[in-house]
DNA sequence: TCCTATTAAATTTTT
DNA sequence: TTTAATAGGA
């Protein structure tokens, strides 16, 4: 086997130890996911496991996607068969097919965080409670804590101590809203995140055949990033693999940064507990950072009190001491990462997808944004406001889910009226009240539009019934992207976007597109076997914009830092290092929670592979004010042996960048915010007079063309992804755009 | 019912 | 600063 040749001895063990309890505790970089997948090449490989038994859990799509394409390289085809996921996708397929022992349908729709809240808001008002007091943040919160405890909301309401705490808290009602809240999702055919978990909970307390099956089916049961595990996915695991007891967690206490989402700590320390024959190994050497980088992390988490003994070390050498830079505002803090980026990249002879730039808050890339814009460096930003988030593309879904589903009372609320049919929110809440006061479907008052409304509005919703009706038939007869189109199209969506014809009104137009695009790859993909819209509705619902394919182009990356976790990157920037910032101002109420913040600078730090820079800026925009700030505590925290503090200082770079306009008078027209984001600053082209779309079936690279609204470009890069050619285009105005050119209407000038 | 203008609130992290 | 919710007028 020589797969267990490049492992060092407790790797090996951690590989070879297949049966049983085993936790791994690993440590950053220490090789994990190589660990993981060696075991389950191993266990089909050396041990003949059917891939069909084995079920890895993961936190993030990404993750699962990763492993189960680096499992491929080394077992093959035959990787495709085993279960892996994350928590909530797996346990939603398996819900799916379950549903019906819980009362639920099997299409039942899968509530974003989005839904849940609007749910919230509308049970508040319709409670006549005071909608300050029961923001639904706060409320969703609360809820989505209970149930990460298992607590349903007859437990809730009988509960003396959580009683006691929301009447402290004056919100008293919460207990009723969570009822209300559970009712009414029930009533919609509708699940939220946490009920994902919460009902495969029930499901498997309440039907011990159902759990009999799938405990036979999951001989090996793998969960990564254990730290992260909240009661709920717990108690799953461990019943799952109670007849085998083959359970392998793999995590790292140090990089436990979800508490906030109800993660506990304390599985990791209960596991031992629970398997008194528990297997331990432990992975302490790092192979990702160099010493400095390393000892620098360990000066760091050794300041907290909650932890498991270990010790993380690394052969790798020295390496450069750790850059610190302090800026006067949030701008120039973002001109010398920016600059930095720039020297370095071209000192070292680096790519730009060398570099991470990490934040804490998702606010905080405009600044850094605007500096890597004007120095031309090409960056990409994972997560921030979701591609499933804009309004438009939940529109669109909506009207699916709401065909799919026609309980779904979310959905509902959004295309009833959209785009405008004349049925305004009186006739929604007189329809609402009707649903509510006879007990029947809101779908059967939609189809009997006349017998609770009168005149316009009784027509209008007699023929969105009949809209909806035909979307039906299309969907039974026909696959998700063929029955999707038509529902844009007909449902007059694709239409009202079409018409707006400003900047952000062609973006939504183009978004709906890469909807339509992408729903069209699911259809064509062969691993998908349901190619039925509610299936992809289904696998729709638990992404999240982090997987979606992100370009191969060579950029700096820009995220948050829990959404770095795992990830590595030759040089990192940690920026914002400011107390009430990091740590936030949020996560101070208890040691805890500045401790859960000292893990998160941890794996921060842990991402850089060859040099890391702290920076921090001495004042900062906040709310549209400007905020004097200190430097974080976190700052004193790291060793100061292994930092130097970078003496450039401002005017310095301010000279080397007089060339790419410095602040506030920018040196182009229009583009002193980042056009390209908000699309509302630049002005809109107004087309030639002999303007008339070229046939684009032989446009080059290097060509230039003219679009009627982002007016002149030059076309950077071709590329073609099954039937879609895509053009990179660089305009004058509006920056770097990647348009579809069966869609895009293009000049060609030269 | 729809459109516009004013005001309030939001920035912690994610499945 | 930007977005969302709300109120008042057409």
């Amino acid at each position: 086997m020589d797969y267990l040749e490049g492992l060092n001895p407790p790797q090996r063990q951690a590989v070879e130890q297949t049966e049983g309890p085993v936790m791994i505790i690993a440590g950053a970089g220490s090789g994990k996911t190589r660990v993981l997948t060696y075991r389950i090449a191993h266990l089909i490989y050396s041990k003949g496991v059917d891939a069909f038994n084995i079920l890895s859990l993961t936190f993030t799509n990404k993750a699962a996607a990763e492993m189960k394409h680096r499992i491929e390289q080394v077992v093959g085809l035959e990787a495709r068969n085993t279960w892996m996921g994350t928590f909530h996708s797996t346990f939603a397929k398996i819900l799916r097919v379950e549903a019906d022992r819980l009362g639920y349908p099997s299409n039942f729709t899968i509530y974003d965080t989005d839904d849940s809240k609007s749910l919230i808001r509308t049970i508040v008002k319709e409670k006549r409670l005071d909608d300050k007091v029961y923001k639904p943040n706060t409320v969703l919160a609360r809820i989505s804590g209970a149930k990460n405890r298992l607590i349903s909301w007859q437990t809730y309401q009988n509960d003396p101590y959580i009683k006691a705490d929301d009447e402290t808290a004056m919100k008293p009602k919460i207990g009723e809203i969570y009822k209300t809240y559970q009712e009414r999702l029930f009533k919609a055919g509708a699940m939220d995140f946490d009920d994902l978990l919460f009902n495969t909970n029930v499901l498997f307390r309440d039907h011990l055949d159902v759990l009999n099956k799938y405990q036979q089916r999951f001989k090996y049961v793998m969960v990564d990033e254990f730290q992260d595990t909240n009661l709920s996915q717990y108690l799953i695991t461990k019943k799952l693999a109670a007849v085998h007891q083959n359970i392998c967690v793999v995590g790292d206490d140090a990089q436990s940064i979800y508490a906030f989402r109800g993660a506990d700590i304390q599985n990791i320390l209960n596991f031992e507990k629970d398997y008194p024959d528990l297997f331990v190994v432990k992975l302490e050497q790092n192979y990702r950072s160099t010493k400095t980088i390393v000892e620098a992390a360990n000066s760091i988490i050794s300041k907290n009190k909650a932890q498991l003994k270990k010790n993380v070390w690394t052969q790798n050498e020295n390496g450069d001491l750790i850059e610190l830079i302090k800026a006067a505002s949030d701008n120039e803090e973002g001109r010398l990462v920016a600059s930095t980026i720039f020297e370095e990249r071209n000192n070292k002879k680096l790519n730009n997808s060398d570099f991470a730039i990490l934040y804490r808050t998702n606010s905080q890339s405009r600044a850094m944004e605007e500096a890597l814009r004007k120095m031309n460096i090409p960056y990409k930003i994972v997560g921030g406001l979701s591609f499933y988030q804009r309004k438009e593309i939940k529109d669109l879904m909506a009207y699916m889910r709401f065909t799919v589903n026609p309980a779904d009372e979310e959905a509902f609320k959004r295309v009833i009226n959209y785009p405008k049919r004349g049925i305004g929110d009186t006739s929604v809440e007189k329809m609402m009240i009707a649903a509510y006061e006879h007990d029947i479907p809101l779908w059967e008052v939609v189809t009997n539009g006349s017998s609770f409304l009168a005149g316009r509005a009784a027509n209008s919703v007699d023929d969105f019934a009949t809209m909806i009706k035909s979307f039906k038939l299309e969907v039974e007869r026909k696959d998700a992207f063929e029955a999707a189109t038509s529902i844009a199209k007909q449902s007059g969506l694709l239409r009202e976007l079409y018409e707006d014809k400003t900047i952000e009104g062609l973006n939504r137009y183009e978004n709906v597109q890469e909807l339509l695009n992408a729903i069209k790859e699911y259809v064509d993909n062969p691993e998908n076997e349901d190619k039925s819209l509610g299936a992809f509705l289904q696998e729709i619902a638990l992404l999240t914009d982090n997987d979606r394919d992100k370009d191969q182009s060579d950029a700096v990356t820009l995220m948050t830092i829990h959404s770095s976790k795992g990830l590595e990157f030759r040089q990192v920037f940690v920026v914002g290092m400011e107390e009430d910032l990091f740590p936030s101002q949020m996560m101070m109420q208890s040691r805890e929670d500045l401790e859960e913040e000292r893990r998160l600078f941890y794996v921060a730090t842990t991402r850089a592979m060859e040099k890391l820079y702290l920076t921090y800026a001495l004042s900062r925009y906040r709310f549209g004010r400007l905020l004097n700030c200190e430097q974080s505590r976190f700052l004193e925290e790291v060793d100061s042996t292994y930092v130097k503090v970078n003496k450039r200082m401002s005017s310095a770079i301010a000279s080397s960048f007089r060339d790419y306009g410095s602040e506030g008078k920018s040196g182009f027209i229009g583009l002193k915010k980042p056009a390209m984001r908000t699309g509302t600053t630049a002005k809109i082209h107004t087309p030639s007079p002999d303007f008339k779309p070229s046939n684009t079936n032989n446009l080059q690279e290097g060509q230039k063309v003219e679009h009627p609204k982002f007016g002149f470009g030059d076309v950077m890069k071709i590329e073609t992804e099954g039937a879609n050619r895509k053009a990179s285009i660089k305009f004058d105005n509006f920056g770097e755009k990647t348009l579809l050119l069966s869609f895009a209407k293009l000049r060609i000038l030269e």
